[in-house]
DNA sequence: GTCGCTGCAAAACGTTTGCATTTAG
DNA sequence: CTAAATGCAAACGTTTTGCAGCGAC
């Protein structure tokens, strides 16, 4: 078969068409530091705090500012390419493009390792519960915080972080 | 039977008295201020924000501020006693003596409930998962965003609301 | 008397907003 | 041309902190 699997460019230059359809259609203007941002951001991988997003923004075009990073990302929030999550530290962080569509998260407090899960039962599960008390579902979060029981994996990627 | 269900004063008295405990074990000074916001705090219910708690403290002694509420209540966290959870609107919220002693949360979006519930299956579930993952969980958070399908309740509460 | 605690106000934090200027359509 | 976007700085709401004075041990 000629085409077996994404190549990871194709989907973020997708997501990045996505986006300029989005902004077409809600009548907003298309302007060089969006696309910087969004490009930006679709190329990094992984829970993007502002400031990390930031930081890579920089590096392309220094002028940009926090307030652009800002309001380009609740743009990309409202277009549904990205997602909002907090984690308990303060900070939101936000989330493109992954493999998988909904996920939960394993959250390791010993290497700050952020592993995503999915698992039907479980959504099914909350599904049987929520009926149950008369509830209806529109969105779910499930963090799991604990430590990797791989426990070279894990110290390894602790020292790697003091470094 | 003499004894047939614990009575809330009787569990409220014995979180103070379990607070008392901790402040002495670590050392620290017994206060009139922590007294009155532990006594204060374990006499509220439900998830309450630092703000909801200061003004009630402020009804038993106006001189507390919010420096005294906010280090008391980190002291509650840390004695276990207390539970911090944040739902998204950026800020905290603190959650003392529930009948139930670990719970997940359904919140409605339309009225603002938060429903409390428990399952064992979920519980067992998310263990299954984690030891699949190599994982070991210490604590989670499960959220429920939607809103009531009982609609009748659920627009009452709304009308509360905008009182 | 010591050392921790309080209360105030000021700072810090991540985030949002007002406004003059620039730029896309 | 005009309406929207930018960049800066100032404002925001929540939380933390520095410090002089107070109070528990």
């Amino acid at each position: 078969m000629a085409m077996e699997k994404q190549v990871t460019a194709d989907v973020v230059s997708e997501k990045e068409r996505d986006f300029q359809k989005f902004i077409q259609i809600r009548g907003l203007k298309s302007t060089k530091q969006r696309s910087t941002i969004v490009s930006v951001f679709f190329n990094m991988m992984g829970h993007i705090s502002v400031e990390e997003l930031l930081r890579e923004v920089k590096a392309v075009n220094p002028k940009i500012g926090y307030a652009t990073v800002y309001r380009t990302l609740h743009l990309l929030v409202e277009s549904s390419l990205v997602e909002e999550r907090r984690f308990g530290d303060g900070l939101a962080r936000y989330e493109g493009h992954s493999q998988v569509e909904h996920h939960d998260h394993m959250i390791c407090q010993e290497c700050g390792r952020i592993l995503e899960f999915f698992n039907p039962e479980l959504e099914a599960l909350q599904e049987k519960l929520a009926v149950e008390h008369h509830f209806e579902i529109h969105r779910h979060r499930l963090e799991l915080y604990g430590k990797c029981t791989d426990l070279d994996g894990c110290h390894k990627r602790k020292a790697q972080r003091k470094g």
